[in-house]
DNA sequence: TATAAATTCAGGGAAAACCCTGAATTTTTT
DNA sequence: AAAAAATTCAGGGTTTTCCCTGAATTTATA
């Protein structure tokens, strides 16, 4: 018997997911909430398996009270639901140890084949939210490609100096390091603020990092 | 008709996805290739609306090959193909402009299915591999919660003038920008060092990127 | 083998960054 | 209301960075 917990401020949207599991024989409602605080009250006073926790709950909101449960009673299966197919909630929900994410117009068979699937401990996205995970990953690449626009090659002694910038050694200390004179690795640093279109170290550091100049 | 070309390095592996689109009335093989360059030079020279990808080519790697074809070609359809079920290769792909992903011990179903998907406009992953994305999104929780460590709290003006530094602007420039004293912008920067623990500029701008200070 | 690119070094100077001490005022938190 | 934190400013000094010109040597490339 899986026994759970339906957490969401809106009453009704708790009572149809209740009516709709009430005919599953190996599922038992425990519990219902309707905000962040009595989640984590009533799981700590009761044997619950998963908890289908709405994003939006009133006073804690369904993030927090993730990362709390988590923190707390590690062994718990959250199911995250939302209304909205956001990539940042998806992975903020993932980050904070949810085990499944389904959206809010789920029809009854994939309710329920979510909740066996979590319970079986693995985990379950709906098709909805892995796309939507997906294109978030590839529009990625439109923003890095625009960033990159035209780098000019670094040196391989460049690369060595800029290393080292980053790792917040000066000028002295770099050239005690690399056994060369300190108006070389000056002549280093002026290549690398003109080859990276920086005006100081700092912009240095951001635009290698940016651009992933080393690696 | 749906036109495509297989490019994979194993002969074998490539008569096999041939003989297996051979007998689908819509999906026509116009080519095989078995290195990178010959990818590059056969879509240049023939009207192909997918090729089947494999990471693993000689000479010139399929990432590479994925990210030139996009650039010149930008209306191609890239299924990548892989033995290995990596984030990593998953999301490098991505972002350079694969529309799906398959492994190769995927089914023919599943093979016809994200071709015809992909061509229709739309991108196909399988499940295996939005799985390991997923996996991997989760995973993540835990490092990034350990190189936080212990980061002492950054004001708001402190951030306002980080967030300059790192666009290159000099305590001159700051003090302008702001309206305050250069002195005042000095004593910002002192806490800043002291703060992230950072010996100078350079430090300053890595802390603040790695550990995302701003945003 | 020319040519180009990378690496090395130097002097001298201006600007910026960094360090220290000390302090007043405002805002936030307890 | 009191304490703590944040913001503001200053003097004076050292170090580092940045800029300019100029140049020799080594290495890679056409």
């Amino acid at each position: 018997m899986i026994e759970l917990v339906i957490a969401d401020d809106h009453a009704m949207f708790v009572d149809g997911l209740d009516s709709i599991l009430k005919d599953e024989v190996n599922i038992s409602v425990k519990g219902k909430c309707y905000d962040g605080p009595s989640v984590i009250d009533f799981v700590k006073n009761n044997k619950i398996d998963i908890i289908l926790l709405d994003i939006n709950l009133p006073e804690l909101n369904g993030i927090e009270v993730c990362k709390r449960l988590i923190e707390t009673n590690g062994d718990i299966k959250i199911i995250a639901i939302s209304m909205f197919n956001e990539e940042s909630m998806v992975t903020e929900m993932l980050n904070n140890g949810a085990k499944g994410y389904i959206l809010k117009n789920t029809g009854k068979d994939e309710l329920i084949k979510a909740i066996e699937t979590v319970h079986s401990g693995q985990t379950y996205f709906s098709k909805d939210v892995t796309q939507t995970i997906m294109n978030s990953l590839m529009k990625r690449r439109k923003k890095s490609a625009k960033t990159n626009a035209f780098l000019p090659k670094v040196s391989r002694r460049e690369k060595e100096i800029l290393k080292l910038i980053i790792e917040e050694y000066t000028t002295p200390e770099i050239a005690e390091k690399l056994f060369i004179s300190l108006k070389t690795v000056e002549t280093h640093r002026s290549s690398l603020l003109a080859k990276l279109n920086a005006r100081n170290s700092a912009g240095l550091v951001r635009i290698a990092i940016e651009n992933k100049i080393l690696d």
